[in-house]
RNA sequence: GGGCGCGUAGCUCAGCGGUAGAGCACUACGUUGACAUCGUAGUGGUCACAGGUUCGAUCCCUGUCGCGCCCA
């Protein structure tokens, strides 16, 4: 009945057959037929075009592996797409990386023709990676988000948002990355930690005296609006209500109590600047200040020329005032703060210095340290609906659950509404204008459903004219995009906003999304948001969080270390199986060490399954017989031993654990016990005890062909247990050696049922006292330092301390198959031993054995 | 400074109220007719530290220390 199996495995054979068929028999592919019930929806993330492949992407892209593979064999019509994210600000950096060129240097046409060209190729790496590890994704669900019906999604939803007022545009203080000239969210801004220097500084006071404030940005001076002082300050009573001159620029400005400014700081006074940080921003609000912005968007000093010039922004001499501005305008944040000290230190205005670390907030792409400009910039209301968020994230399954907390605590410390507009060039453009007809100016324009998606700089909105309009010129940032994933699947946003309504109805909400845990506060809270503005319910049933692929040395992997080691080498020297199997053995939500130990422990399982399927197959080769499952196989009688019915008894708790195991997302436990199952139970003890009985030495032909029928069942259903976290291997055997039983293993419905499994107690207490007996002959035999191999004369088991019921009964039933598993002429029973005996490790039974002569030489 | 997680055998990690577990590594023995990429057995831990709750704590609580991540 078997087919025949090379005698070793070559794993780049079988991955390249493997894939071929995979592919031909569409083997993966979503039933879009099928009832939305009978749905498992993977919200795949889409990398970032990020033009190199690392560890972190095939360690979490396998974990979700793991669990499509299992839920398409337990018989979910599993919808499992890949994406890439290749719009936006990453791509434009990778660009210009790569070609040595700047957005800025030429057209914009001409710099997105290029970014297309250089995603093409980065893309090809991913497909192939992903392939070569198995992913079992459905190729025919491949999108990108800067594809044409991604735009148009994407534009549905800015326009779902804008009519349902959740989006709008606005002059407001955003932080600004003056390197890449671009706006930025509050998730894009990372803390450096930067050596700096507390400058203590002498403001005048009308009437007479100074006082002194401590400031690590002296360069803002101009900006400023106003003091701020603790009101429990020892100071606070002679100060309040009182104006403070700034030095240089001689601008009065009111000194005011609040308590935000910290006593133990500097010098306990700290001056207000249109704008410093946050700080200053809720200050500007509260206090309703004036704003005096005197930096541009490449971080230059600039408009210092306004200081005098007008009643709200007054200076007290301004011919000093000027004297100063023109000192520093131009000059750059660092240069300036240079230059502003020196001035000040020529006029000895300069009361102190401190050398302090302090934590500038950075542009998390460019690294720049950010500014705060007043620009007009696209948000998304979130701030107003953080509670609705709180509880959206709740009715989300997280696995593990603690990251919810992450999830919560980013929710519940916003402090902005979500920037999504970028002066970037490579992205969605955002579907507006703005009316330049009289009556209307500045009126915001949107763009008809049916004519997404557009472009606003070469399109123009139904029924006005090129001259009527001024384009918004901004494009949308990556994540206002990549946020709608489970949409950009589904293909619609919300009613109204629809390319295919029956498509999303049968994906929309999606049951899983998979994703490392940084980008929680980014992806997972912004697909949240979007699907809950646009529907308002989660985008998934549950989230899956896997961690990061850490160096041997649990250290992060990183060029500067010289620590990287890349899936191409992994995969060429230990094959997709057994990276796979290294990935398999680690949880959601914890980073894991790469380990070479368990890369070769995953091939050495790879091959003990190759050699034991090599052998069961030699024991079938003469089977004829037609095996239904394991429970009918014993109820018609045929598998009649003890021995086979205990292995069962085992394998039918291996399929139910570990099923439950991986529908909770616990694929490492569920492998843990597969592999243990097979290792311990199978080969190490029933693979020697039905021996004998198959190959036909001991026990008669009813005998035979009960451990045969058993030895089917058990490889049949081990492979299939396999198949999720060893794809190649499994199908390779599996075809070789039940051919034309399924196309192929990993099948819709081909996971192993717990209902067909056979399962008897007096079976597992026969199998029990029989594995108890055998493993104290062979430590008997181990500690005479002899071969397991030598012969016994006789064996006798008697009842030890505390014997099982009917104890004499279950080792009769098994004597066949232990006498020749331990090499013993007589295996009887004694209801009581002299003299010296061997418990078994349970203490059930008490042994005593005697070897055979030595043969004659 | 706040939040979250982690600290268990040399290493990687499970366990989580009732006599410490696995794999790797190490040691000894064994060529048994699938596999020496094997088998059998063994060595190895005051479960970070200090208090508390409990009849009993690796497990619960509090604090301390160390590590990582996230956020100020």
């Amino acid at each position: 009945m078997s087919g025949t199996l090379a005698d070793k495995y070559d794993f780049k054979v079988a991955e390249a057959d493997c894939q071929e068929s995979w592919k031909r028999l569409n083997t993966y592919a979503w039933d879009a037929t099928a009832p939305k019930s009978e749905s498992y929806i993977i919200d795949t993330p889409p990398p970032t075009v990020s033009g190199y492949l690392h560890m972190g992407h095939i360690y979490s892209y396998t974990q979700t592996d793991l669990t499509a593979r299992y839920m398409r064999m337990a018989g979910r019509n599993v919808f499992y797409p890949i994406g890439f994210d290749d719009n936006g600000l990453p791509t434009e950096r990778l660009v210009e990386a790569t070609r040595k060129i700047r957005a800025t240097d030429m057209s914009r046409e001409e710099f997105v023709a290029i970014c297309h060209e250089v995603v093409q190729q980065s893309e090809e790496d991913f497909r192939k990676l992903f392939r070569s590890i198995g992913l079992s994704v459905d190729w025919a669900q491949e999108y990108q988000t800067i594809s044409p019906t991604s735009m148009k999604l994407s534009q549905m939803s800015a326009l779902d948002l804008f009519k349902k007022g959740h989006l709008y545009r606005t002059w407001q203080p955003t932080l600004w990355d003056p390197v890449d000239r671009t706006a930025l969210a509050q998730a894009e801004v990372v803390d450096k930690e930067v050596a700096s220097s507390m400058w203590e500084l002498a403001f005048g006071l009308e009437g007479g005296g100074e006082v002194v404030i401590a400031t690590t940005r002296p360069e803002l001076l101009g900006a400023c609006c106003a003091l701020f002082i603790h009101p429990d300050h020892p100071k606070a009573a002679g100060l309040l209500g009182r104006n403070a001159i700034s030095p240089l620029f001689q601008v009065p400005v009111p000194i005011l109590a609040d308590e935000r400014a910290d006593p133990e700081k500097g010098t306990g006074i700290v001056m207000c600047c249109t704008f410093g940080d946050t700080t200053d921003i809720e200050w500007w609000r509260e206090h309703k200040l004036p704003t005096r912005v005197i930096l541009d968007k490449n971080g230059r000093l600039t408009g210092l020329e306004r200081i005098g010039a007008s009643a709200d922004w007054p200076s007290l001499d301004q011919d000093s005032a000027q004297a100063a501005a023109a000192e520093l305008t131009g000059l750059k944040v660092n240069a300036a703060r240079a230059k502003t000290i020196e001035l000040l230190t020529a006029r000895d205005l300069v009361r102190g210095s401190t050398a302090v670390n302090r934590m500038v907030p950075s542009a998390e792409r460019s690294g720049a340290p950010l500014e705060i400009l007043v620009t007009p910039q696209w948000f998304v209301r979130v701030l107003d609906k953080k509670d609705d968020l709180l509880k959206i994230g709740s009715e989300i399954a997280w696995y593990p659950p603690y990251m919810q907390v992450r999830y919560d605590r980013w929710v519940e410390n916003l402090k902005w509404d979500w920037c999504i507009s970028r002066q970037r060039y490579f992205g969605v453009p955002f579907p507006f204008w703005y009316s330049k007809r009289p009556g209307e100016e500045g009126k915001v324009l949107f763009a008809d459903v049916a004519d997404l998606p557009v472009n606003p700089l070469t399109d123009l909105p139904r029924g006005y004219t090129a001259d009527e309009v001024e384009p918004d010129p901004d494009v949308m940032d990556t994540w206002a995009t990549s946020s709608v994933s489970p949409q950009l699947n589904s293909r619609a946003v919300a009613p109204g906003f629809e390319v295919d309504s029956e498509r999303h109805d049968k994906l929309f909400p999606a049951t899983m999304r998979p994703q490392a845990h940084e980008i929680i506060r980014t992806w997972a809270f912004y697909t949240i948001v979007k699907s809950y503005l646009h529907e308002g319910k989660a985008p998934w049933k549950d989230i899956t969080i896997s961690g990061w692929c850490l160096a041997q040395d649990r250290s992060k992997m990183s060029k500067s270390k010289g620590n990287v080691v890349t899936p191409d080498s992994l995969l060429e020297r230990y094959g997709a199986d057994v990276v796979r199997y290294w990935t398999a053995t680690s949880r959601l939500g914890l980073d894991t060490a790469l380990s070479e130990d368990v890369l070769k422990v995953g091939k050495r399982l790879t091959t003990k399954l190759w050699n034991a399927t090599r052998f069961v197959s030699m024991q079938l080769k003469d089977f004829d017989g037609a095996p239904s499952t394991p429970k009918e196989d014993v109820a018609k009688g045929i598998i009649v031993c003890p021995v086979d019915q205990w292995i069962l008894t085992k394998l039918s708790e291996v399929v139910r654990g570990a099923g439950e195991l991986f529908e909770k997302y616990e694929y490492a436990d569920a492998l843990h016990l597969i592999e243990r199952f097979f290792w311990n139970d199978f080969c190490d003890n029933y693979l020697e005890l039905s021996k004998g009985r198959a190959y036909s030495d001991v026990g008669n032909e009813a005998e035979h062909r009960s451990a045969q029928y058993t030895l089917w069942h058990c490889l049949e259903t081990m492979l299939r247990l396999f198949a999720p976290t060893l794809p190649y291997m499994t199908e390779t055997l599996y075809q070789g050696l039940f051919p034309g039983r399924s196309p192929s293993i990993h099948n819709r419905g081909n996971w192993p049922k717990a209902d067909d499994q056979f399962a008897s107690a007096s079976a597992e207490l026969a199998g029990e006292a029989c594995v108890g007996i055998l493993a104290a002959v062979r430590k008997a035999k181990s500690d005479r330092q002899v071969s397991l191999k030598t012969p016994l004369a006789w064996l006798r088991v008697a009842p030890g301390a505390t014997p099982p019921d009917g104890a004499r009964e279950l080792v009769a039933s098994i004597t066949g198959d232990l006498a020749a598993t331990v090499g013993a002429s007589l295996v009887e029973w004694a209801d009581s031993l002299e003299g010296e005996t061997v418990p078994t490790q349970d203490s059930a039974f008490a042994l005593q054995l005697e070897f055979a002569a030595p043969a004659q030489e």
